[in-house]
DNA sequence: ATCATAGTCGTCTGCCTGACGATAAACACT
DNA sequence: AGTGTTTATCGTCAGGCAGACGACTATGAT
């Protein structure tokens, strides 16, 4: 392994962000449309280059505080105040993904509460939460009428891979409560699972699931009735972070 | 995102191989002797530069090939001949990993059947087999009682990594016939999970456990006594990749 | 022949899950 | 005030699976 620079091929490094939260009940990601080409006036998944200085977290930490201003908590660390759980996903690397030149990206994947409203360097006409399924579908037409075209690059790879991802981690893991605000009641954390696993879930069996695993949730002691209904306990998140057994999603 | 190269830091990008096998009743890697500096003489793990016409996946099968002369498989296909495994583990790109340039490396993982040896360019001293435990271990003496000396660069953690992948996925998948040859016995699928765990399993619920799982394992009609005692029934890796309900790793 | 070794089949018990009945506590009506 | 609706929470019961472990089988070694 020389010193000669011409003896490796230089690449740009980027991250790409699969940013994902539960809005009305749906799986929605954050996605931005490209001022410029390629595939200029399409939408994308937000990243950007990875500076000389930088590791790959702190780049993802970057750009998702740019996107959206949450600060990104350390995986390790158990999901507590309103951050942003932030994971490394995979590197996508084809030697075609980028016509301009040899790009390699570092995808990540974040999990957020619902948000206010997205922002994109203060532009929020482009930037949106958009339910998953319509950015994975491959054409036709949105919940609002618009035409839907595929996401840029091999970003709808990549957020598939990052559904997928989320989809088999909260099985074993506490991570939905990262779906979740500070303090949240279980029927919030149910709708969580059903909204991301896209199934429907028996309340009472949920319930006595996570309240029967010990450092799922802890009580806070107080109550609410934001759903309607008899007040709800509120949890917060345990220190646990892995679920034993685990939370078994439905067949089919 | 313009065009300009100095819009963007340029990085050189690598692939990094945690080989897997069981030998002897315990889980090894393959190592390579630096044959310069940094790190001259100290193990590491193989790995070279993408090529510029190159994915990632078709790099770490090059490299994989280069030093075993394994060849990889497509991961999401069934374990059938005695190809490998191969799949993707995570990127390390900590801007001091190596103190030459920036490298970013995209580390693969691989799981091959007990091999006859290393062949490192031909070179059988500059490359091995070790137990992992033996490579993870900061300091002291090996088995052999050779001096013991970290593995360069950040490859410790990314052997880590790699294992603790391996430990993880054999539970709900059925990848650890990728470490057996292709006929192979329960006993012998058994010594296997021993090995990777690090534990001790009782021989008549694992056998009830593998043969009880639809798809997991197809007789082949022939028996072995190669292991001593009553002759065991030869099987092969069936269609299934995933174990549903998954095998339940001991605790502690 | 006897022993050691490994493989294979059964049994039993406890835990967990899925299905589902029942009760509790709020709000929206009339 | 009463009734219905909604959500939360507790209980019950049967089936499935895993851990513990007994019993038997088929080989090679002594």
């Amino acid at each position: 392994m020389p010193y000669d620079p011409s003896a490796f091929p230089p690449f740009a490094v980027t991250v790409d962000l699969v940013v994902l939260t539960v809005r009305r009940h749906a799986l929605c990601a954050l996605a931005v449309r490209r001022g410029e080409p390629p595939f200029q006036g399409r939408w994308a998944l937000p990243g950007g280059f990875v500076r000389a200085d930088e590791d790959l977290s702190q780049a993802a930490a970057r750009e998702l505080a740019e996107e959206t201003g949450l600060c990104a908590h350390d995986p390790s660390a158990p999901v507590q105040d309103n951050g942003a759980h932030l994971e490394q996903l995979a590197t996508y690397g084809d030697p075609k993904r980028d016509p301009r030149m040899r790009v390699v990206s570092v995808a990540h994947l974040a999990l957020a509460p619902d948000l206010p409203a997205p922002r994109a360097g203060g532009d929020a006409s482009n930037a949106r939460w958009a339910p998953v399924e319509e950015l994975l579908q491959q054409s036709g037409y949105g919940r609002d009428g618009e035409p839907v075209a595929p996401l840029a690059f091999d970003h709808a790879q990549i957020l598939a891979d990052g559904v997928e991802r989320a989809r088999s981690k909260i099985e074993y893991s506490s991570l939905a409560t990262a779906f979740c605000p500070s303090e949240f009641t279980v029927g919030e954390l149910r709708r969580v699972y059903e909204a991301v696993w896209g199934v429907a879930l028996d309340p009472r069996n949920f319930h006595r699931k996570v309240t029967g695993t010990p450092g799922f949730l802890v009580p806070t002691g107080g109550t609410t009735t934001r759903q309607g209904g008899r007040p709800a306990q509120l949890f917060r998140a345990g220190g646990a972070t892995l679920l034993n057994p685990p939370m078994l999603r439905p067949e089919v």
